[in-house]
DNA sequence: CTCGTTTGTCAAGTAACTTAACAATGATCT
DNA sequence: AGATCATTGTTAAGTTACTTGACAAACGAG
């Protein structure tokens, strides 16, 4: 049916099989046997036998408990190794970083966030990264020898090949840059680097809200809006990586303008710059609300956030607002693209509903009934480490792709 | 890199290497050799030998002649053998049915249009169908034995396992209606059932502007509007087949009230109703237009689109109008999708320039520079064939599909 | 005319599966 | 409780579909 001009095998038979393998006892939450293996994949028993010797022989894979018998002998469920290594995610935000060291089974060691300044440029930036990324392995007696492989999310759009960013509208300075060289050559280890929309749906599709969905989009709502989309169950990066730009969607001609040049872009109007401006209007025109505490330019979304959640109205009014411009264009996204989920993330997103429900409502009101009724929209439920965890995914990918092409 | 959580393989090794065989011999203009199918499908000379031996053993596959020598042996190149059989391409609107005969290489023997009135319902259409393309094969001395397999578009979203529409805004009384069995039933031949947008896309990719193209969509502008998704390579349909609906993403907030229910989405503003419309109004208004000899009731997007190559002014100034509101939608899609090509098609896209200037305009200020940057925008090479044109490309899919897996 | 290339083919070898049979284990029926 | 039937995982032999390596045919260039 489909046109199919698959391009050339870049692997052998026997590595894919490994690698799908692989995939689906990472995926299976409680683990997976061997004749479950062998039905999903239709190969035979004694295929997927000899493909597990194999793997259980280099020490990726273990045997755990049995499963419950279903008439017959009990299944012996298999589990990735945890202890096989250590893998890093990082995730790269306009004013954050947030870096997570987990085992082979993406089992989280340790988390930490930190404040950062993207526009300080790639050479501050990394070695900062650099700097807290030893100080958190330490902390746990491990060094970066024991670092098999690096996930790296960044917020703007990623050329794959050449592992750098192309004129990312927040990250000014970074335009082309050798991200990716610049790292492996630093730690000795692959690194992978991705967009960190891309890297939320990846994250909440492995472990999180999105668990197996074959069309999942994740829309990141932070100080930019990204989304990452699942299409078909691979990651879609579009022509030139830079898929998924929601953010830079006009909502409202004339509108305010934004930093990718254009005016009216929903990131203008429902970022996290938005948001923290429009509280700050509120505040400045006299309205009684609990961010009067607080010295008018600085306040942020997370404040705002923080305010609504504690009951403020006016708080509450401005995140609904940006809901509301969030669901004309998830409108417009499930109409293209018709997921069956949609999972909203980012720092913003915590407050659940207040910001859900406007988006629901402009999807039942404006999108397409078949469509419509098709998707479900929720809330990320690894919360603002979405893209950590996705970025960890990566790590494992990229590492198992080294383990297994000897 | 990806998440490559394989599905089951439905075919073997082997039935997959013959239909990635035939379709790159197929979509290859001017034929392709053995060596160069080794090279690009990453086997062995000897192993593409013995699969085109079985091709050629049964028909499927002859040589022509002998291409060019780059330094040795000339390569024999090869093609499908056109006279393997008969395909049927047949591409639903609203208001007008296309039916297409071609032989296996896709080669047109003989197109027909002829009215229709898919609100007649599915009886009444198909069986007008069915007597049309009936007295077409006789014309050319064939009859329904003679034809392989059948490609059928229709403007709406598809249920691919059910073979039938699921709620379509523009079909009434289509809604679950068995076409796929019931076609087949009644000619006992393969039918292939996909959206009209989709098989533009399909047609346009394989044999017009978007030849080979990785990221395409095709904007089927006609009664409806609709868009045809190939992302990487691949026919993106969405979980429940209506991917693409670009026509129902609302344009115009308050605008006027669309078939869907919903009011200002493109189709109301930018379809060929609307576009009837305004110039409907602009007559009534007293302007000074040729289409003032046509009852104003009567006035299509045809005449319209008519008027405007002849110069009228009024005519080409409702057309720009709606070319503005496409381009706002197709701004957003090349920042959601990232496409290397845009193809706009559909009866209304025969104007050129008059209708793809404003949407290059829009997708230019609107959206995304990287995503901006990588884009063409093209009308449609094989104009209003391009849907009937991918029903062939389709048909003989199936048809391939059939011979192979014996 | 010779040399280096490229194409297509053939025979032998190999990778990676399937088939078929079996032991171990557990649920279900009487 | 015992017999029966299912299910899982393993093993050995057979098959499929490729690769390797060698070779003849065909062509351009020095």
């Amino acid at each position: 049916m489909d046109a199919l001009f698959t391009s050339p095998r870049l692997m052998n038979v026997r590595t894919l099989n490994k690698r799908v393998i692989l995939n689906m006892i990472r995926f299976t939450p409680g683990g997976i046997s061997r004749a479950e293996l062998a039905r999903q994949m239709d190969l035979t028993r004694s295929a997927i036998s000899t493909i597990i010797d194999d793997l259980a022989h280099v020490g990726l894979v273990h045997e755990m408990d049995n499963g419950p018998a279903t008439g017959g002998r009990r299944p012996i469920l298999l589990e990735i190794n945890p202890r096989h290594g250590y893998v890093v995610g990082i995730d790269m935000g306009a004013s954050h970083l947030g870096i997570v060291v987990a085992d082979f089974s993406a089992h989280v060691l340790e988390e930490r966030e930190y404040p950062l300044a993207v526009e300080a440029g790639p050479e501050k930036c990394l070695a900062k990264v650099d700097a807290q990324l030893r100080e958190l392995l330490s902390h746990l007696n491990l060094s970066m020898e024991d670092v098999m492989a690096v996930g790296l999310g960044v917020p703007g759009p990623v050329v794959a090949d050449a592992g750098s960013v192309s004129a990312p509208p927040i990250m000014p300075g970074w335009d082309n840059y050798p991200i990716r060289d610049h790292l492996q050559k630093q730690w000795n280890a692959p690194v992978a680097l991705s967009n960190d929309a891309e890297l939320g749906a990846l994250g909440e599709w492995a472990y999180g809200a999105g668990r197996g969905e074959q069309n999942l989009a994740y829309i990141k709502v932070g100080t930019g809006i990204g989304a990452g989309l699942l299409l078909d169950g691979q990651m879609y990066r579009g022509t030139t990586g830079s898929a998924g730009e929601i953010g830079h969607i006009t909502i409202q001609d004339g509108g305010p303008l934004c930093t990718c040049g254009n005016h009216g872009c929903l990131e203008a109007v429902a970022g996290g710059g938005a948001i923290a401006r429009k509280a700050g209007e509120a505040v400045r025109s006299g309205r009684r609300t609990q961010l009067s505490s607080i010295p008018v330019d600085h306040i942020t979304a997370r404040d705002v956030a923080a305010a609504a959640r504690l009951g403020d109205l006016v708080a509450q009014q401005v995140l609904t607002e940006a809901g509301t411009y969030l669901g004309i264009a998830v409108a417009s996204l499930v109409n293209l693209f018709n997921p069956s989920m949609v999972v909203v993330g980012g720092g913003v997103s915590q407050v659940g509903d207040l910001l859900l429900e406007p988006i629901r409502r402009a999807v039942r009101e404006r999108s397409l009934r078949s469509a419509a009724q098709a998707v479900r929209i929720t809330a990320a439920v690894l919360g603002r480490r979405s893209s950590s965890i996705g970025a960890v995914v990566q790590g494992i990918d990229l590492a198992l792709d080294r383990l297994i092409e000897v």
